[in-house]
DNA sequence: CGGTTTTGACCAGCGC
DNA sequence: GCGCTGGTCAAAACCG
């Protein structure tokens, strides 16, 4: 009881930190917006101003909050104004802050779409077989963490219907490997497993087992999980197929990842004219996009060609993270903070199978929960530093917003002042890199292709979904988990 | 009792 | 055609 009321009065004072915090934002944006309002009033300059805008807005990642996805794919001339939709979002983000443990209608209903306004590379069509894609995700994390993974969220209808158009249904052949560290048997990626099969592979004296997903009965999302013959303690898990209902919050991390990852092998096997061979490095997410005759030249170290269980003979593309770098501390701290334990699903359905944790050894988790037990460690890590030195991917997403003009995701043109008060201290967070200057590793060439990619663009909605629907949810989770804690 | 796991059998694809 | 291998099926066992 002494412990949890303890836990309960740090929670609430994270949680009123993450309130100020988002004050002093909504603050900045305010005047941000002011001060970006009051230049488009005054000068009737005529034309050219304002060609310059649009074609700087059309460099411009837009981050649409919303809950229809759909519109916010449509093309730019049925978009809102930006400063509108600005607005919105921050209303909209207030307003899920403030409920603040109010069960919204739709759990889910909370949507992302990161809008990359270049349309000259359209999408073209796909035409490859069964592909895998293999997601390795190492740590050199030491503390055990819980991560929840699935594949797409029921906003997620872009996907959907991409699904549809694709010949074949092509997106459901995509495989996505994942490669962690992990002790135990499975992963906890948030869904609901049925295991219908194992076998012993050729060359692997450890087998494989085969699991189904069980959320719903007509999902064809399948999984093989086994580990690997040369470093036990890592365990391949394979994900085939998109889930086709709506999936726990604690799934929707790391169907974000692998749906990233499968967008980016199918927007670089499809798109890209000019190489066969796509990679780049998200800041930690590295993703290698090779084709069966394809002998994958790593330009960065952690880039890998992996042999997925079931992957030979397939183009694979390598998204590793095992090396041993910072870089990959966002991806992982992504996960492990977002991918909230205490979702609702996953937490009150009685399946330990799917409890996994995706990077066993997590020193960030230390500096989240500043020590305690094991359990409380799993529990209370995701949530402890979001309000203190660092910040949440929430807040940079909208602060990324809030720079609006003055950033360029890709390397590009950056027009206007770039400096942001809280800008410069959470290089950690994997979106916000995505998002700023700090891959210059990434040929533009290679992420035009990648971000252009409407699967891509899908994926990335909906892991940014994810991720702010788990942030927001957060406050509500802890304070249901202490409910639940306390008798 | 309903759902999951186990495990041997079966099937299809591929290479020789 | 044959054998190998990966993947799936389905009945029995297991579990809460």
């Amino acid at each position: 009881m002494e412990e949890a009321k303890e836990e309960n009065r740090r929670l609430k004072s994270s949680l009123s930190k993450i309130k100020k915090d988002f004050d002093i934002l909504q603050t900045q944006y305010n005047q941000l917006m002011v001060q970006h309002e009051e230049p488009k009033h005054i000068s009737s300059k005529g034309h050219h101003q304002d060609k310059d805008k649009v074609s700087e807005r059309e460099e411009l990642v837009s981050l649409s909050l919303g809950r229809g996805l759909k519109s916010l794919f449509q093309p730019s001339g049925s978009m809102k104004n930006k400063e509108e939709k600005n607005k919105d979002i921050m209303e909209e983000a207030g307003d899920d802050k403030k409920i603040d443990g109010h069960e919204k209608g739709s759990e889910q209903g909370l949507s992302v779409a990161f809008e990359y306004k270049d349309l000259s590379n359209p999408n073209e069509k796909f035409d490859h077989k069964k592909e895998t894609i293999s997601l390795e995700i190492g740590s050199n994390n030491k503390t055990p963490s819980e991560n929840s993974f699935g594949f797409k969220n029921d906003e997620d209808d872009h996907q959907e219907d991409q699904e549809e158009l694709l010949p074949q249904n092509l997106v459901k052949k995509t495989r996505v490997s994942v490669r962690s560290r992990c002790e135990t048997p499975t992963m906890n990626d948030g869904c609901q497993w049925r295991k219908y099969g194992q076998k012993i592979a050729k060359g692997n004296p450890c087998p494989r087992a085969y699991y189904r997903c069980t959320i719903a009965a007509s999902c064809p999302v399948r999984k093989q999980v086994q580990r690997c013959s040369e470093d036990m303690s890592i365990l391949i898990s394979t994900y085939e197929g998109t889930h086709n209902h709506p999936l726990p919050m604690s799934a929707t991390a790391m169907a974000s990842a692998t749906s990233a990852a499968a967008s980016m092998l199918l927007s670089g096997t499809s798109s890209s004219s000019s190489s066969s061979v796509a990679a780049s490095d998200l800041h930690g997410l590295n993703f290698s996009l090779s084709g069966n005759n394809i002998n994958p030249k790593s330009n960065s170290p952690f880039l890998q060609t992996s042999s997925s269980p079931s992957s030979s003979g397939h183009p694979t593309i390598t998204l590793d993270l095992t090396a041993s770098s910072s870089s990959q501390q966002p991806f992982l701290s992504m996960l492990n903070r977002f991918s909230s334990p205490t979702s609702n699903v996953s937490r009150s359905n009685s399946y330990p199978s799917t409890n996994l944790n995706f990077s066993n050894n997590t020193n960030t988790l230390q500096n989240w929960s500043g020590g305690g037990g094991i359990l409380s460690n799993q529990y209370r890590a995701p949530y402890g530093n979001i309000s203190t030195h660092q910040q949440s991917p929430y807040q940079s997403i909208i602060q990324t917003r809030t720079v609006g003009s003055s950033f360029d995701p890709f390397g590009r043109s950056a027009s206007s002042s770039s400096s942001h008060p809280t800008q410069s201290n959470h290089d950690h967070i994997g979106i916000k890199n995505i998002t700023t200057h700090q891959v210059p590793s990434l040929p533009a060439e290679t992420i035009k292709a990648i971000t252009t990619d409407p699967n891509f663009q899908s994926a990335l909605a909906t892991a940014l979904s994810s991720i702010i629907g788990g942030d927001l949810k957060i406050d509500h989770k802890v304070n249901r988990s202490d409910a639940e804690k306390s008798p």
